[in-house]
DNA sequence: TACAAATTGTTGCATATACAACTATTGCAG
DNA sequence: CTGCAATAGTTGTATATGCAACAATTTGTA
């Protein structure tokens, strides 16, 4: 017999679950800065990537594309974001504008402030090891050998 | 100086971001029973639970009460559960019908093979510790503390 | 008893998420 | 050059999520 310990329960239920709150957590402080995290987020890709095409931006975030489209709607209406023409006549270039970065900056305040508070809640060296293995996890994940 | 290890990034962005590949993964097994990996979570706590008031059941499942009362349409739709008047004219109860014991059951298989293809792609022990540090966050944050 | 406060759910609104089907464009094989 | 496969995004449809506002009811109290 081996020492392993088994799983239990269900790792989907019980990352949504933690999800659920951790974004209602980062919603809360993030909202002073008129965001939400999920649009913090993705506006931070943008500007972490420069002018880039939603498809490359999808792949980076592990999101549909499809979702994406939809995701940057808000950003484009409050002018943060702006979608231009790419090289390609089907292609897309996706860019932060002025107030884009201004905002990006803003909530990255509101943020910090949200961090903070979670790692006092769970405790930092949780929090860092939780880190560890959603990393770990996602890059295992990442790999396109899904053979079905 | 002490060693801890200082947590790198946004724990919201990467919990959402693994969030998304796992609800894919189990959702692509799930399906095969005509179901979502949300809905078989929401119908097996109703199996779990028994007859129960929504507000119950939301507070179990960390979810607000008016996502719940949305999620819970479909699975009604589908004759798989009843929501019946509760003992106060303001409450109700769900309970899980014949039909849906038998779609929570059919579920489980899928959800097992879900389950036991994501351990065999992470490593069954880390998702073991995966759950430990999950329930552990869960835990922590269901305190009601929230001193806003 | 009458009325304010607390309880229990639902609706309005906005956003997030993904699959399938679609449009438009580009590249390539013949 | 023609037509078909591959590429890049968007739309249709369905579900998930939460806050604010609401409706209905119960409870407690003056």
């Amino acid at each position: 017999m081996n020492d392993v310990i088994k799983p239990r329960g269900c790792t989907n239920l019980k990352l949504r679950q933690l999800n659920r709150m951790v974004t209602r957590h980062y919603d809360h402080y993030v909202a002073e800065a008129g965001l939400k995290i999920t649009q913090y987020s993705l506006l931070s890709y943008v500007v972490k990537l420069g002018p880039v095409r939603p498809g490359e931006l999808a792949k980076h975030m592990q999101m549909d594309t499809s979702t994406l489209t939809r995701n940057m709607q808000p950003l484009v209406a409050q002018g943060w974001l702006i979608i231009s023409a790419g090289h390609d006549a089907r292609s897309r270039l996706v860019t932060a504008t002025e107030t884009g970065y201004a905002k990006q900056t803003e909530g990255k305040l509101a943020w910090k402030k949200a961090q903070l508070a979670l790692n006092e809640r769970l405790g930092t060296e949780r929090v860092a090891e939780l880190h560890q293995l959603l990393d770990a996890s996602i890059e295992r994940l990442s790999d396109n050998k899904e053979e079905d």
